[in-house]
DNA sequence: CCAGTGATCAGG
DNA sequence: CTGATCACTGGA
């Protein structure tokens, strides 16, 4: 499987979140080795008006890269200590991404960061040009499971339960 | 259950 | 400058 780099990225943060199930997110090290995962647990962060998207609280600095055009990613620190890894998504100057927020060898999105050596240094990254981190394509998975997103208690009831996390069933 | 740990942002 | 907040985790 190769590399995607087509305009994949640009469709909406629901879909993508979804169709970035099953795919391969592979990670490249200076010293040759490299690493691939499978995507199993994705969350999507959708425009101003959701009130869980850092976007909603205003275009600032660190939301800046939400609203590039989707491919790059949007990487922050939560709690001092975790790098959120996400990937930004539909078109330019529209602040919407995807959490993710498992792989098949580890579960978590502060493990996942983790486990990938994500640091600030990724934030902006190009899924589509980098040489150290990017998906590659696999056949779309159908059998997910949809449920609310985790941790957002603050967004009140109908953002706190729109059932936008997604995770590939176990059957 | 709850402490840890530090960037970020609004407010003075 | 100060203080609150936070898309989490690991250990009682």
């Amino acid at each position: 499987m190769s590399r995607i780099s087509d305009n994949f990225f640009q469709q909406d943060a629901v879909s993508l979140a979804k169709a970035l199930l099953g795919k391969i997110l592979v990670r490249s090290y200076p010293d040759g080795f490299v690493e691939k995962f499978i995507i199993t647990e994705t969350e999507a962060y959708m425009g101003t008006e959701d009130l869980a998207c850092h976007a909603s609280k205003g275009r600032t600095p660190r939301t800046e890269t939400l609203y590039a055009e989707g491919g790059v990613l949007y990487v922050y620190l939560i709690y001092g200590m975790y790098q959120m890894l996400n990937i930004v998504s539909g078109n330019i100057n529209h602040p919407e991404a995807v959490l993710i927020r498992s792989l098949n060898k580890t579960k978590g999105p502060g493990r996942v960061g983790k486990i990938l050596e994500i640091d600030r240094s990724f934030n902006g990254e190009d899924l589509r040009q980098s040489k150290r981190i990017w998906i590659e394509d696999a056949p779309l998975v159908t059998n997910y499971e949809s449920s609310p997103r985790i941790g957002i208690d603050y967004a009140g009831e109908y953002w706190k339960n729109i059932p936008w996390r997604f995770t590939i069933s176990s059957d």
